[in-house]
DNA sequence: GTCTATAGCGTGATAGAC
DNA sequence: GTCTATCACGCTATAGAC
């Protein structure tokens, strides 16, 4: 092991260029497998749910043999994490549109909207970033400080956080949430609303009586209505708003919610 | 197999009372058993989660071989059912002493505390119920249909929505929500805000910025707060109300949410 | 790097003796 | 009814040839 690496390091300084451009080559080859074996397990889980995703799988879909998988993760559960990280990055940039509304309590109310839109049209992937084991989910997070350059985690790393926190500040400086409420308090809250709405309808969708789009109104008029241009807590008609259906139109498709459930087992 | 019914109905009408007890004490030892067999299931779901709940293992338990198992259930997933309806059962205990709350929106506060507090308490039986399998959830509106002697299973089965809606409903009448409200629409949206709080607490841990019981009375006041006897949306340093608390006391206690996770693999 | 082969473990469910 | 024995799988991960 140690011969290898020795060997690398005397053509980086001996040999110069040609060397690196050697060295590069072969990096980003096995950058490209990773990409390949990450791309066939996305596909795999989004087809047929995580509990359906095993190297054997995806060593067919890659046309490898299961143990070469293992020169690039070193277990499924990493794949499994560099997954959430990906779709929670997926999740992000969903949100980007949504940052520029001026209106903090639109802004808000646009984000809690495409939120559940990402998890209603890719359930396979919102099950295994929010709905499965902790450690993945904790995983989006981890990754999202090493993003950013941070080593630890603290409370404000997130940018999703961020974001609700900002325009809640916004709505607060404006007087439109009571001074002594706590931002984080009603940010986590929020937060657990919209994944509430979307979880629920995962995991229970016999129990969904209502239009999603209507209990979604329902819900952020409670949180943020009312106390602007509309009439408090009325719920009327209307479809979703133009911001929703736009935040949609970005969203690649998953497998239906109900269809591809239940493997053979675990 | 025909010769044995035939057998049993022969002694029924011909022997009469000995016989009809013989057979009553045959189905009462096969109700116990059934009885063991769960117990050692939800024993096993409590302390290493459901993952980890095999055949072999509820046989180890109850000191019979994995087969004999099937004498009384027809696979692994009827008893994960059997134990869905249980837990949901348990969970409906809990809203018994909240129904006499007369006020109705101070009985909505507290049947959401007490929810809440059940989830808490109990995760890997609310794993099981609420976020494993669709079958599993839907079993729970079956049971709860088939106990009230329902063929079909509609929107007002469920005893714990019709609490909801019928508090909505009395709100509603006191002019405390809009006329224009819908109250499915509204009971769903708030369920889901619950079970939201909840199954984030339960996969996302390190999410947790503030005090579970803040997180829930903001959410509450959002929805139903400050219209009576509060401010609106303050939310005050005051601990759980003793509605929780008491709702707390009788929940039996699950393994911690973070410990027993991840067993070997499922 | 990639393969074959396999260790080592687990699972749900069943056949058939007693 | 209860057991033993087993079928028929599945899985992750690794050893070692090439």
């Amino acid at each position: 092991v140690n011969s290898v690496q020795y060997n690398l390091a005397f053509q980086l300084i001996d040999t110069g260029m040609p060397a690196i451009g050697h060295a590069e080559r072969r990096s980003r080859q096995k950058q490209a497998m990773r990409e390949r074996i990450l791309d066939a397990a996305r596909r795999i889980v989004m087809r047929e749910g995580f509990a359906a995703l095993s190297m054997r799988k995806i060593a067919d879909a890659v046309e490898y043999s299961p143990a070469s998988l293992y020169l690039h993760f070193a277990s499924r559960d990493e794949i499994a994490r560099a997954l959430c990280t990906e779709g929670y990055a997926q999740l992000l940039e969903t949100f980007a549109p949504v940052a520029d509304i001026a209106d903090p309590a639109e802004r808000l109310k646009a984000l809690g909207r495409a939120y559940v839109a990402f998890g209603i049209a890719n359930p396979q992937t919102y099950r295994l970033i929010f709905m499965q084991d902790p450690s993945y989910t904790a995983a989006v997070l981890v990754s999202a400080a090493e993003a950013n350059d941070r080593s630890s985690v603290d409370d404000t790393d997130d940018a999703a956080f961020r974001m609700m926190v900002d325009a809640l500040a916004a709505l607060q400086a404006d007087g439109r949430l009571p001074a002594s409420a706590n931002l984080g308090v009603w940010a986590e809250a929020l937060w657990a609303t919209m994944h509430g709405i979307v979880a629920l309808r995962l995991s229970w969708p016999m129990f969904a009586r209502a239009s999603l789009d209507r209990v979604v109104d329902t819900a952020l008029d409670a949180w943020l209505g009312g106390q602007r241009d509309h009439d408090v807590h009325d719920v009327g008609e209307r479809d979703a708003s133009p911001d929703a259906a736009d935040a949609k139109a970005h969203m690649r498709a998953d497998a239906g919610p109900t269809t591809a459930t239940k493997p053979p087992r675990a």
